[in-house]
DNA sequence: TTCTAACTCAGAACGGCGTTCAGACTTTGT
DNA sequence: ACAAAGTCTGAACGCCGTTCTGAGTTAGAA
């Protein structure tokens, strides 16, 4: 069956990739393992960068359901518990699945160059439009301290722009810039810990995680009292 | 002369790096460029890793040498000023060297691994002794809105703890952790900007990081009114 | 000056990689 | 029964880092 042996392949290099980094995905060394010639994976995907663009999209799918879920336990008019358990919920996963953090967001292998004409990928959509979600049901509150961003719709990258707009058509568009702020902010703490540049202790950058992610619901003008200590996983009570 | 065949090395190899990335940088593309054999550049580094290092130690020195002067370039009183001075910088530093930021921020090259029992680069002691500074200069006005960070000084990376506290031995652990968090904040919308996830516009991320630079100067209880426009690529007066 | 040690380079070689291609083999549809 | 499509092998090309052998040169000591 066709599509078992594509699943084969993609299982076997996902697995080259967790333990040697996106440079470990080689079609030789998978068709090693699985008794095949090199040139016989040319059968299931055109090109190595293929199967990495599989790759991609799959794993960034599995950061999205994770993370979706992790936002979903809490309840929708908890809109800093849902901010925190989202924040947590990308920096467990990235720690949990360290290369598969640096092929979404690092450089993801040699000469390596995503299709640019094509339609923005369904994860990167639903990391923009859930973000952007929690942005506007922050925004109320927000708007106070936050006035001073001024943004216009234009400057977005067309393709997300549409789909965000299409999701909320009322939105201002200083909203989506918070919204990517707020991704900004997790990103940046979150980056800087995979790639090693936090130092080599373990329980430090939780905290420092979430401090931020503390002081970013101060910025937002919310409530902060009933948030857990990042001792527990799931952050909101 | 010895020095000067190991600059021309090295220069072709930033060269071949601002080019085609990390993975263009091959000791035999530059041998054929110097007319030497590949093998030749063994007499002048054990290594192509060895290469890759001093590559990342320059780079880094040229970034910590342009952000540091245009903190000095704004009074020390000003601190505000030096810090948005201090980011931007980082930034626009980010965008003209794209690659040299993928280098030192990113996955280097494939297998590299930097020597991780040696001490602490000087441009990484730099980075950190200067935000550092930033951060215990903002702390008294901060302390007020950043109460609640809980930090000990022994959750730092041991190398980088260590001339920290020499140099600001009375600064209270909480304010090193806002350092800390400072770069966090200003690596996370650069490193999305650089490596494209933040559309293909080019003013719209510009507006973005202003903002959250703002923001930032905000969570720290400072004026903002005399900070300029990002138009201008100085953002202090 | 002569001898020796160190340094610098070329070139072949090994194993790895992505990719292409010709050919053999199997499967499927008619 | 025959043709078409798909699947796989193995060789080949050019790229890479690295090692090794062996020339050639340089510099210092006897």
């Amino acid at each position: 069956m066709r599509a078992q042996t594509t699943a084969e392949i993609k299982a076997i290099a996902l697995k080259h990739l967790s333990e040697g980094g996106p440079d470990a995905v080689s079609l030789r060394a998978i068709g090693r393992e699985m008794g095949m010639s090199g040139s016989a994976i040319y059968s299931y995907f055109d090109t190595r960068d293929a199967l990495i663009t599989t790759l991609i999209n799959d794993i960034y799918t599995s950061l999205l359901d994770q993370v979706e879920s992790a936002r979903d336990a809490v309840p929708p008019d908890d809109i800093a518990g849902r901010i925190v358990a989202w924040g947590q919920a990308v920096r467990l996963w990235s720690l949990s699945n360290p290369q598969g953090f640096r092929l979404i967001y690092g450089d993801p292998v040699a000469g390596y160059h995503a299709p640019t004409g094509g339609p923005a990928p369904e994860a990167a959509k639903r990391a923009c439009l859930g973000l952007t979600e929690l942005a506007a049901a922050a925004w109320p509150r927000a708007k106070a301290t936050q006035a001073f961003i001024e943004h216009q719709w234009s400057d977005f990258s067309p393709g997300l722009a549409d789909t965000v707009r299409e999701h909320f058509p009322d939105l201002p568009p200083a909203a989506v810039a918070l919204a990517l702020r707020m991704w900004g902010r997790m990103h940046g703490l979150i980056a800087l810990e995979v790639y090693g540049h936090l130092g080599t202790q373990t329980g430090d950058p939780a905290k420092l995680y979430h401090a931020e992610l503390l002081d970013l619901l101060r910025s937002l003008g919310l409530q902060v009292e009933h948030v857990r200590h990042p001792g527990t996983p799931r952050a909101s009570a």
